[in-house]
DNA sequence: AACAATACCGGTAACGTTACCGAAACGATA
DNA sequence: TATCGTTTCGGTAACGTTACCGGTATTGTT
């Protein structure tokens, strides 16, 4: 169709007048070729712009240097912190990054995914993949592969997960040590381990505190801010409403926020508020989102060292790396006073 | 090293007994295939678990139906709307997307971004790219390519840009007609075209309503919130300190914001703020941030279609396509009361 | 001086796929 | 019956790179 050149290794053979075996020598840095030879080389492929194909070499060589990670969604806060974290940890091993993501979460058809990251694997871009996987890996692999807070029954796979249970639970801990008895709960996608892990988190707290849980308290969710909002319009039209929110993660508490904000209630003084996360901006919410912190640059930086160790073809942990979780305090709760 | 198996286009040719070239025709969808053949086949491959291998489909058929997008910076919130909108916009076309990120702003060496790039498109890998493209692109490709608020010297690419000055002008009549006539600015990075263009909008609104275009209200910056913050605690020690700040960018916007708070200023009725981007938490940031839009989901929108037309040879226009801004009122500006 | 070791380099065969050409089978038509 | 399209499929040659093998010079050793 549109072949315009497309400059190969042995037009720089030519121009250099070596073979294309030397060139392919000087490309990788193999130490049989003589230095005259190697600047002579080096020297052509810069005038003439010459970049290898990364196609190519793959397919031959099987090693690219180059890693993929496979997003189920690009809009995601969350991939995205995972995304910078992998970015500045892979750079430390000397390997680039091919961002591979299947889909809005709309169109989401979970089967074409999987033949998507397979075919990446497969096809020999990357070296190795990492994924952030949410749903259930139903496939296996012999190809190197890390899960980040993965499904439970992706458990044959290498992953790193955080402690979502714990987190959660030392949220309603702090927010039943400031008095609150009534605690609104906004869910997160019901699909999504996380989510069932947190929500656990906020069961344990209420029992460990003799409360019972509430039904009505707990409003359905979908980790996204409109979910927060339309959770927290219900939860302050209440008879009785709760003096105190915890929002599955950080988008939904700034729904929540919001919802307070339009129902003239203040935060904290009127409405604590507790999200998870940490995403970035949670700093700069309302003076800042109270929140639990997972470090997720970490756990991209802990995939990618997992991933590594894979490709060094060292014996790999069976069980899941634990990340843990820390309730970040600023300035969205404060001790519930007597009315 | 770790070769596993590694499923061919031959072993589903030889489970489902026939040739390699029917299962390809089968795989590409093409009509020369007897119905029974091909439901042998397809059943053949989900069997297996077949998935067919990029690099080798690219470095053949030059068609892999992945276009690449290219970001200096994956952490940049504007990177990252980019590849949001470019991300919904190559669904419709049916294209898979590869997102290429060379590095870091701390590490980035721009020769060897250009190299990688270079490397994409050369490798066959992508059909055609997308750069957000903030520096010049020195060099020149037969390959398609698209340009997101590229440079100015980078004009030789098919582009499409924001209209960052008359944005920032259409902000800074906003302020003066709300009677402010001391108003800070907070930069943008200096070595970004969109920087400069904002900084030129800023001067040009001083300078229609004839006022002085003072160096001590004019604050360097780099995008990030630090910047803001900083900027504005200097603006707000000054002696006449400004009752506006126009920040280059959100980010430093919502640093601006922080500021205030920590020097009890409440915003806006003590200092008017505007920013520029419209990023997702603008919306939330104390009760809503008046800001330009400049819809950078369109602008990915609009790159896709280019590219499109780029790979179907029409004819490109090789005048860059610009994208409207536009101001949108929120909560952190107000009318100066005389004091 | 003879031989071995080394440094350097070229040729060739793959990697997995698709483009291209041609062939077999079949029915339709003259 | 002979001829001709059509449909369906198989064989082969690339695509650009690296692994592998082998072949020259050059140097070192006795």
């Amino acid at each position: 169709m549109h072949r315009k050149s497309a400059l190969t290794i042995r037009d720089v053979a030519k121009n250099a007048g070596v073979s294309v075996s030397t060139v392919s020598r000087v490309l990788n840095d193999k130490d049989d070729v003589a230095p005259e030879t190697y600047t002579k080389v080096q020297q052509v492929i810069a005038e003439l712009g010459y970049a290898s194909s990364l196609a190519a070499k793959g397919m031959r060589s099987r090693r690219t240097n180059v890693i993929g990670l496979i997003m189920p969604d690009v809009g995601d806060p969350f991939s995205i912190q995972v995304m910078k974290g992998v970015n500045r940890a892979i750079q430390e091993f000397g390997y680039d990054l091919i961002i591979y993501s299947a889909g809005d979460s709309t169109t989401s058809a979970w089967p074409s995914r999987e033949q998507r990251y397979v075919s990446l694997l497969n096809g020999s871009i990357a070296d190795g993949v990492i994924v952030v996987a949410p749903t259930a890996l139903t496939f296996s692999t012999a190809h190197p592969l890390v899960a980040v807070d993965p499904h439970p029954e992706s458990a044959k796979f290498p992953s790193v997960i955080a402690t979502n249970r714990v987190g959660a639970l030392a949220a309603m801990e702090y927010l039943l040590g400031l008095g609150h008895r009534r605690i609104g709960f906004i869910g997160g996608r019901a699909d999504l381990q996380s989510a069932l892990r947190r929500f656990q988190g906020y069961k344990d707290g209420l029992q460990q505190a003799n409360l019972p849980i509430d039904p009505v308290l707990i409003q359905p969710g979908d980790y996204t801010h409109e979910a927060g909002y339309t959770g927290a319009q219900r939860l302050l039209s209440l008879e009785n409403p709760p003096t105190a929110i915890f929002a599955a993660n950080d988008q939904s508490a700034i729904g929540v926020i919001e919802a307070a904000q339009h129902a003239a209630k203040r935060v904290p003084e009127d409405l604590s508020v507790v999200g998870f996360d940490n995403i970035p901006e949670a700093a700069y919410i309302n003076g800042g989102l109270t929140t639990v912190d997972q470090s997720i640059d970490q756990m991209g930086h802990i995939a990618v060292e997992k991933l590594m160790n894979l490709l060094a073809n060292k014996p790999a942990e069976n069980h899941p790396c634990r990340v843990e979780t820390k309730l970040i305090v600023r300035n969205t709760c404060c001790a519930l006073t007597p009315s």
